[in-house]
DNA sequence: CTTAGTATATCGCATTGCGGTATAGCAAGG
DNA sequence: CCTTGCTATACCGCAATGCGATATACTAAG
């Protein structure tokens, strides 16, 4: 019940990587999506919300309680705090594994200008 | 007309890397695709022709005429080859692009054991 | 106290992925 | 032959996903 998710679309796997770099709350994940792609991914609020809600129920994410929240300066109550769970971890690391490969592969068949 | 279709999903730049190897009908995609990924990714009838479709309305991919079909040893008539066109190499470059820069950030987040 | 930005949520639509089915050519063996 | 299994393309309907719009409400600034 891991690997058999893979491949992550482009947005989810956004979303787990914003999460393992930090805790956040679903606006702090749209902000840092933009911010790390320069203004060329967005995502919607539907699609921010509707994949949190799937990544809760497969259990690769978790919702922070209360005390757990991250000590920030303000403190809207509005806002939702999310982790990375083990399996959450895994199964990202489990993607870029299979995108690292993917771009090798891409690289040799002269997609790739640049190195890593 | 070209950035604006990223981020491209798995299957399709799967599709394009294959075909920026050689041209190829759209059997032998499926087969190379399943190959490449050691049988973890497998596209579906469904999936590859209609992406096919797709790619072929935006300009991505050409159909080979008879005569500038590659001569395979067999030759069956039902084969239908096709070819990366220079805009669909480009959007190719832009998507490996794209999957280098987030899987650097993946990597700063330590979602990668190995290197490239 | 109004306006703009923050924050979450849901709805309906469009796009995409997929399994199943249909159709048919091909190759091998009985 | 002719049957069986693999190759090959295509389409159908369903499910999953992404997205824009809208709703609601809290916050901060003026």
């Amino acid at each position: 019940m891991d690997e058999a998710l893979l491949p992550l679309s482009p947005q989810v796997f956004h979303i787990l990587v914003a999460l393992a770099e930090r805790d956040q709350h679903g606006y702090g994940i749209m902000q840092d999506v933009a911010a790390r792609t320069g203004g060329k991914l967005r995502l919607s609020a539907g699609t921010l919300y509707g994949s949190i809600k799937r990544l809760l129920a497969q259990g690769l994410v978790v919702e922070l309680r209360e005390r757990e929240r991250p000590r920030d300066a303000d403190d809207d109550p509005r806002r939702r705090y999310y982790r990375l769970t083990t399996l959450g971890r895994k199964v990202a690391k489990a993607e870029a594994a299979r995108m690292a490969e993917l771009l090798e592969q891409a690289k040799r068949n002269g997609l790739l200008a640049k190195r890593s």
